[in-house]
RNA sequence: UGCCCCGUGGUCUAAUGGCAAGACGGCUGACUCUGGAUCAGUUUAUCGAGGUUCGAAUCCUUGCGGGGCAGCCA
């Protein structure tokens, strides 16, 4: 059994912590570390650095959310600070506690840790009534009775300035006590609103008296049915912010706008003021990450789940073997900025074979198998042979690998008629057998119907038994192989690109157009060696020349499933395309 | 048409007034019992026009291009 341990235990399931965001310390610096760099230079914030990672959590996360987590607690890990987890959940109608859960899967996941710092913004809601309650007080905030159209017809267009509501003349006390009335229930959803005091003629559109409070009578995850009335984000989110004593609140580029608003508050109600800082949020080629488009995808099933390996979501991406070091790689190198990119998914694949190929266990395995008979081997003998478990870490040790006359090779290892630059079997032509012996192929065996190869006659040279031939002769090429009375069955699903484009959500058309249909081919005839008999769900290997694999959870005694996590880089496969063989 | 943000090789990110750097990708080659890994080499960039300056990717003006904003979502 070859020696998964290595991967299986390393700094997963938040067991280890993270230190260092990057192995060797290279990743590049970026504008958000010069602004500490500042801050800290001046003793800004007495020389705090205090992070937070805020989701909503109405949804999963996704490999987007995991630039910011990477972000956030990289940041605070290394200016020796802190970094809250908050989860934003201020719309009750939105937000369930299975997310939650997910949410603190995934980050844990990801190597990070809050400790005891796991906070809610609905924590805060009965401190959020009371700032709220002094803006009235301070003529800064009105209720506003102007249905949903009205307010927006009052607001504006992007060229054209607001008209003040009617309302927003309302004196404190009547403010007051309508705002108490709110809370106490005495008003169905949608009858009355807090605003905030502002401008209606600012040209930024969040300043037109935006929206504090409305009234919801829907039950919350954590409060029940204590509110009825709930904040809206810019409210709660800087306060939210100023109460945990952040000291620099990273968000994306939309929330640019926001900001006057942000300090607005903060500055009305005279608090602690944190510093809004915005960065372009990931995005990745021949993928989408609007958690809306992610819907539609697993609600139309396009794709089985939220964790289908196919879908860009953390429990997506675990599921088809990545590692979290991986993840965590990458999103160091991504590096941080305010301009709108698309990375090349070959950059995260990068990553996840630099790390597997330090740590995952070879092993063979056929995914199309072509059966080959050894002519000159005896029936009933069988011979087992060393193979090296990795050979990028010599104590992960051997194996024995069992050989005998009838062999499984992978179809395209073979070709009747091979074109240049084929190295692999053909007639009358020897390569070796990975870790075994030399074979060269002295008949086809074709099915007489359909033409098809179904049958190779091999003779093996019993002087090259452990893979290397005492006369010196060499072969082109070498070749992953399974025993076919050795063997145990199993199932392989091949995973590739979700889109045939690269910016699917930036075309023309609905991105569904270009769903690729060929995203997961599965294949149930595959062979493995048998060493792998024992495979736990989650398991991680190399197939010898095929690439990496891992172990999934449908997995059942006797029927191993395994997801290919990516592709070895193959040349070959590159010479086939660019010759269109 | 208002406001805000952003334009550096194919992609992503550095250089913050002083030799345009790195990673990925591509292409060569070496090596190899994985056409893997590794190693070496190579290819390609400051959106345009003015200005400030001894000197501009960087500062200013302007044009062009891209993105965001009119939820009682976050």
């Amino acid at each position: 059994m070859p020696d998964n341990e290595h991967l299986n235990n390393r700094k997963e399931n938040g067991k280890e912590t993270v230190q260092s965001t990057f192995a060797g310390s290279t990743a590049p610096s970026h504008f958000i570390r010069v602004i500490i760099d500042e801050d800290l230079r001046v003793n800004k914030n007495d020389g705090r650095v205090h992070t937070r990672f805020p989701p909503e959590p109405n949804g999963y996360l996704h490999i987007g959310h995991a630039k910011s987590i990477c972000l956030n607690f990289g940041l605070a890990s290394d200016y020796g600070g802190l970094c809250n987890l908050r989860f934003d959940d201020t719309n009750p109608c939105k937000e369930e506690v299975e997310f939650v859960e997910s949410i603190k899967e995934d980050v844990r996941w990801l190597g990070f840790d809050w400790e005891d710092r796991e906070f809610y913004a609905s924590d805060y809601f009965e401190k959020l009534y009371e700032y709220a309650v002094q803006l009235i007080k301070d003529g800064k905030a009105y209720v506003c009775s102007l249905n949903a159209d009205e307010i927006r017809e009052y607001r504006g267009t992007l060229t054209e300035p607001g008209k003040n509501s009617p309302y927003r003349n309302r004196s404190a006390e009547e403010n007051l006590d309508l705002f108490e009335r709110m809370r106490e229930g005495e008003f169905p959803d949608g009858s009355h609103v807090l605003r905030a005091n502002i401008d209606m003629a600012s040209p930024n559109l969040n300043m037109r008296d935006p929206v504090i409070y409305r009234i919801l009578h829907a039950e919350h995850h954590r409060t029940g049915n204590t509110w009825c009335i709930y904040p809206m984000y810019d409210f709660t989110h800087c306060l939210s912010d100023s109460i945990e004593g952040i000291t620099h609140s990273i968000c994306t580029l939309e929330f640019e706008d926001h900001r006057p608003l942000y300090d607005w508050f903060l500055d009305e109600l005279d608090v602690f003021h944190p510093q809004q800082i915005e960065f372009a949020r990931l995005n990745l080629s021949y993928t989408i990450m609007s958690k809306r488009k992610l819907m539609e995808l697993v609600e139309e099933g396009h794709v089985n789940g939220w964790n289908d390996p196919r879908m860009p979501t953390l429990g997506g991406i675990r599921r088809s073997g990545y590692t979290p070091e991986s993840i965590r790689n990458f999103c160091d190198r991504i590096g941080v900025a305010k301009s709108n990119s698309i990375v090349d998914i070959a950059l995260l694949e990068y990553y996840i074979r630099e790390d597997l190929n330090k740590y995952s266990p070879r092993v063979m395995g056929v995914l199309r198998p072509l059966r080959v008979v050894i002519e000159n081997y005896p029936e009933d003998k069988v011979e087992y042979f060393d193979a090296l478990n990795n050979p990028e870490d010599p104590g992960a040790g051997m194996r024995k690998v069992p050989f005998s006359r009838v062999l499984y090779i992978e179809q395209e290892d073979f070709l009747e008629e091979p074109p240049r630059k084929f190295y692999r079997l053909a007639p009358g032509r020897e390569v070796r057998l990975r870790y075994a012996c030399f074979i060269k192929c002295v008949g086809v065996v074709k099915d007489e119907t359909t033409g098809e190869v179904v049958e190779l006659r091999c003779t093996y040279d019993p002087e090259t038994r452990g893979g290397a031939a005492p006369d010196g002769r060499k072969v082109k090429s070498t070749l992953h192989w399974v025993s076919a009375a050795h063997s145990i069955p199993a199932e392989v699903r091949l995973y590739d690109r979700l889109f045939t484009v690269e910016n699917p959500a930036g075309e023309e058309d609905d991105f569904k157009t270009f769903l690729n249909p060929e995203s997961l081919e599965t294949l149930t005839s595959c062979r493995i060696e048998p060493s792998l008999a024992g495979a736990k769900s989650g398991d991680r290997y190399q197939f010898e020349r095929l690439g990496y694999f891992c172990v999934d959870p449908d997995t059942s005694k006797g029927k191993p499933v395994f997801n290919r996590t990516v592709t070895l880089r193959d040349p070959w496969a590159k010479i086939k395309k660019r010759e269109k063989l």
